[in-house]
Parts: C-alpha cells; structure tokens; sequence
RNA sequence: GGAGGGAUACCCAAGCGGUCAACGGGAUCAGACUGUAAAUCUGACGGCUCUGCCUUCGAAGGUUCGAAUCCUUCUCCCUCCA
C-alpha cells in the first residue's frame, strides 16, 4: 500500500475539488479504511466514458485499499435529482429501476472489483424511516439554506416552480451518507452543493463529516461539450470493440491528455512521461493508440483490443476492406442497376444525390478502385465490394 | 386579459416582391496531406428518371405575371404590463 502522499495524489488525479483536504490526510493517516460512498440515479443503465470516471476514481480507492461503497437511489430515483434543468422525470416501477439496477453493476463491475464492492439501496433504510422519520429529518434543515444551492435560486427567482419534494432530494442523498457512515462521497462537480448537505447532516447525527471529492465533467469526443448521448458525442462502454476504438482515435491531440487523466488507469509519471515524448517529436497517434487499447481492452478484453488496433491499421494506413462487412442483395426489375441506386439502396449515402456528390469527390470505390463515371451500372449477378468515404462498406449482390 | 417581438434547411443565423434551393457560421460528409477517424487546406452539404425537373422558408388561404418577402386567419414561442 502506498503512503499518504501517494495515496493522496492519486485521490486527487483528474478530481475538480477535494473538501476538506486536511480532514482526508488526517483520516489516511490513521490507516484505518475508508467508507468511500458514490450514489447511482437508476434510470440511465447505458453508461458512457464520461460516467465511468467516477467509477474509476472509485477504483484508485479500491486499489488503495478501501472500502468502495456502490450506492443505487432507488428510493431517491423516486424522487429524480433536480440538479441541472430538467423538471420533471417519469417515476419508475419497481421493476424497471431492479432491471437497470442490474444493468448497471454488470457495467461498472468491468472496472471495480465485486468482490471488494458493497451494494446499497437507500430504500433499505428510507421504507424504514417512515413518514415521521421523514419529517423528523426534514427539520434538521431550513428553506433558506436549501435555496443557496444555485439551480433552486435560480428556479425561484426566476419565478420558475419548486415542487417541495425536490428540497428534499439534496436531504436524502445526505441521510444516505448518515446511513453509510461515508468518509468520502465522490460526485460530479454539478452534485457539489448535495455532496455538502450530506456533511451537515452527518454532524447532526454525531458523525465526522464526510469529505466531498467532485469530479468534473468529462468533455465528449467534440471536445468542447460534456459528453452525452443527446450530443452524439459519447463513446458507449457496450459499443463494438472497432467502434470504441475508432472513436477514441479521432479525439484530437489535445484532448487525448485530458483523457489519459480522467481515463487511464496509467500511472501519472508513466502520462508525463509520454508527454515528454511528443513534445520531442513522437508522432501523438503512437499514444493515442495506447489509450484506445486500454479502454477497448478494459471493457472487452484484451484480445479485443489487439484486433480492433490491427483492424485500424489495416483499414486506415494501409487501406484494406474490412472483413466483417454486411452482405446485401439488391433487386433489380429491368436486369440492371444504376451506380447511384445501389449507393443508395444499399445504405451507403442517404440519397441519389448524396450518391452522385460522393461520386464527384471521389470517394465511392467498387472493389477498391475509385470510380469517376455517374453512369456506371451494374447487371444482375454482379457481386463487389462497395465503399463510400473510409468507412463506410457493403459486399453487393445484385439479382 | 392588454401591448409588443419572433417562427427560415441538422443547429445558429441573414434575406423583407423577381438574379433564392435561399448569404454567413457551426455540425456533418468527401478529398488532399499525415506513421491518427488529430491538426491544416480544398470541396460538398433539399430531392429526383440530374445540362433539366420537382418540393421547401411555422400552417392554411389570398393579392400578384411572379412571394421566404405583401394581406387574412390559425398554431406555437419570447418579452413587458395587469
């Protein structure tokens, strides 16, 4: 195990805000382990890279030594966290927030180990506490400072409505630290202000508050945005091994580091040490590849990951057809078929249009030869490879 | 309830009677270049049976030889007043 410096500086790789720091050193230094909390919305079992960086903070704590706590709101997904602008969710049944409860250990089990892992549900204890016990809970905090949290002052300037269950949401997360008897919570850096309330409320009930570790957003593949699925900016951990990969090789140079940060489970020397490297002139792509071979190799494994580099390789530097492409069987009433149709049949371009342009700019290669003529046609049982643009394939069968 | 302002292609945003399939930016896609699906540069970016034709500018009508642009009604959004 490593000494309180180290363990502290790998507390802090890529995290936003550490409160309070002196606390946390005080507790390391104790060697006692730690109650490290993070709680889980049930209602988005599709994760993404960007969710994942709370699980690998989870992770360095893990591999530290303590004791990870994986929290799902089940009770709390009733309620729907009004962080952010969204107002209203739909309540889930039962069933559903079970099944996507499931979905989600089985992906975040991918980086955390289940055998040091213990699972809560916050209805354990809130169908325990009753509607007195709710109450009773309330009171130990005011209106006023529920309304410093921004979004709630916002809302109610702004004349927008508050409905009062969610004052009670922040509450709730913060009784599930009392429950877990949390030293750490770590959340995102928007959950700051709940992640707080769950100090106070520790102190109520005669617990040493928490420390609150915030984990900032992580950027999607554009670079500016944070990612999420809406943008089409995201990278799934469920996507094809070739997809993954792909797409962690178009993120720019740039932010390749940021993703190394909030990403990689490389050590922080061994990334300085690469950044060394490219500032002397290494060609940032050999990096690039390293980082998209752990990710992929991460969540599929890591013969995965050596096929999905060779299959780049192939395909990008030496221009090869992949050889997992679809088969399609084109119908033909007249015996023949227009070059610009089969694009378009076939579902390579969207249009005829779109079709005839690509020819034009010289992107559509039937068996690996770039095509000039519009008019090329095809009769029936004709077979070929069709491409469009670098990525896009079909093995042709017209009849 | 009253008074104004707005709705244009994937998004933002010009246009205010003909030369508009509609400026510009973003996103996207293609090409060049590159040891990257990076960066940069170039181009494309409604559809089709494609040197032409058809359908688009919130919806429906109308005026006009001709409308995204003018008129009428409707729908939705925003701001101010009550």
């Amino acid at each position: 195990m490593l000494g309180v410096e180290d363990s502290l500086a790998l507390i802090k790789r890529g995290a936003d805000e550490l409160l309070v720091e002196s606390e946390l050193v005080e507790r390391l230094k104790s060697g006692r382990l730690l109650r490290i909390k993070a709680g889980f919305d049930p209602t988005a079992p599709d994760l993404h890279l960007g969710h994942t960086v709370l699980i690998n903070k989870l992770r360095h704590f893990q591999d530290l030594g303590h004791h990870v706590m994986f929290l799902i709101g089940d009770f709390t997904g009733m309620i729907g966290d009004p962080t952010g602008k969204n107002a209203t969710r739909p309540p889930l049944s039962r069933e559903q927030i079970l099944a996507n409860a499931e979905t989600y250990q089985e992906q975040v089990f991918k980086i955390l180990d289940p055998e040091k892992t213990e699972v809560f549900f916050n209805s354990s204890w809130f169908e325990a506490l009753g509607a007195s016990g709710m109450v009773r809970l309330a009171a130990l905090h005011t209106v006023a400072r529920m309304l410093e949290r921004d979004d709630f002052a916002k809302r109610y300037r702004g004349g927008q409505p508050i409905a009062i269950h969610e004052l009670l949401y922040p509450l709730c997360q913060a009784y599930d630290s009392v429950a877990m008897k949390a030293d750490v919570e770590l959340g995102g850096t928007d959950q700051k202000f709940n992640l707080l309330v769950g100090r106070e409320l520790q102190k109520h009930y005669g617990q040493p508050p928490q420390c609150v570790l915030t984990m900032p957003l992580l950027e999607g593949l554009d670079g500016v945005n944070k990612m999420s699925k809406s943008l089409g900016n995201y990278v799934g951990i469920n996507e094809p091994p070739r997809e993954i990969f792909g797409k962690l090789m178009s993120v720019s140079d740039e932010l390749m580091w940021r993703y190394f940060d909030l990403l990689s489970f490389r050590g922080i020397e061994e990334v300085a040490g690469f950044k060394r490297e490219v500032v002397s002139g290494r060609n940032p792509r050999d990096i690039k590849v390293l980082l998209a071979q752990e990710i992929v190799a991460r969540f599929h494994g890591l013969k995965s990951s050596v096929d999905a580099l060779a299959d780049f390789e192939a395909r990008f530097r030496q221009g090869a057809i992949p050889d997992d492409i679809p088969d399609l069987l084109l119908d033909s009433l007249s015996g023949v078929l227009g070059i610009a149709q089969v694009l378009k049949q076939s579902g390579l371009t969207s249009s005829t249009s779109e079709a005839l342009r690509m020819i034009e700019q010289g992107g559509v290669k039937v068996d690996g030869a770039k095509i000039q003529d519009k008019n090329l046609s095809f009769s029936t049982r004709d077979v070929f490879v069709l491409q469009v643009g670098k990525r896009k394939f079909a093995r042709i069968e017209i009849r």
